[in-house]
DNA sequence: AGCCAGGCTACCG
DNA sequence: CGGTAGCATGGC
């Protein structure tokens, strides 16, 4: 998995998969994506913004990332979308308006997305950091030193595993940091490119290592597009072979 | 009718 | 460390 041939073939599936899918534009922001578009008089939906780089723009669009990445924590993204709906209907987009409610009022709330008793203690936990550290984050550099600073103590934060913490750091702040989730480990095992019970950390190096580039900037949209195709072609796979068929052949 | 979905925590040996 | 139960809704 480390080696330089193997290094090599991760990166020729990714970029066969980057031409294969297209631009992508993650991660979804509907808020900005929103403005954006009676700005321009554009039609996009859903807030994906292909082939542009420089989103989230506000401090609500990071919030929304946030928000996002814990709700969507074992969840299907429409049951997302109906909570961040309900958040909106209810005013509740910035972290204060969350801290303002109880955890009970909160859970009522994203109630469609599942778990909610955890995810509202989640959402309150990730809002006190979320203030504490974004001014400072959103206007520090988006290098190395910067992901390795904060990266510990978002992982400090109850209910922030390292899929949602990276795809907050990725996302929202841009900083390099690939994501793994379990639709990476399905499309690397689909290539017979890795066991999909390696370790977490072990194969987020493993990634960054196969796919860097020469500028801080150009290795943070490739990360970001490279999660994103892994994530079409993981439900592409599925559509091919849908649960209860037949997996397991003999 | 089940099985599954872009995890995480707590607890076990 | 690796393994597992519990958490919950909506789609297919």
């Amino acid at each position: 998995m480390l080696d330089a041939r193997h290094r090599r073939r991760v990166r020729q599936a990714l970029a066969s998969l980057l031409s294969h899918h297209g631009p992508q534009g993650w991660w979804p922001v509907r808020t900005e994506r929103a403005r954006f578009e009676t700005q321009t008089g554009e039609r996009q939906t859903r807030g994906y913004h292909p082939g542009e780089f420089d989103f989230p723009r506000t401090r609500e669009g990071r919030w929304e990332i946030v928000t996002g990445a814990v709700l969507t924590q074992n969840t299907a993204w429409s049951n997302v979308e109906r909570a961040l709906d309900a958040l909106g209907a209810a005013r509740v987009t910035a972290p204060e308006a969350m801290l303002a409610l109880d955890p009970a009022g909160l859970g009522a709330i994203v109630r469609p997305a599942g778990y909610f008793n955890q995810k509202s203690r989640y959402l309150r936990a990730v809002a006190e950091w979320f203030m504490a550290s974004d001014p400072a984050l959103a206007a520090a550099p988006r290098s190395r030193a910067t992901l390795e600073d904060v990266r510990p103590r978002l992982l400090a934060v109850r209910g922030v595993g390292p899929e949602t913490a990276d795809s907050v750091l990725l996302y929202a702040y841009s900083l390099p940091t690939f994501v793994i989730d379990a639709y990476t480990r399905r499309v690397l095992a689909a290539h017979g490119l890795a066991d999909p019970t390696t370790p977490y950390e072990e194969l987020r190096t493993a990634c960054e290592a196969a796919l860097d580039e020469p500028t801080a900037a150009e290795r943070v949209r490739l990360w970001q597009e490279s999660h994103a195709v892994i994530v079409e072609e993981a439900k592409a796979m599925r559509r091919e072979t849908p649960a209860g068929t037949a997996r397991r052949r003999r």
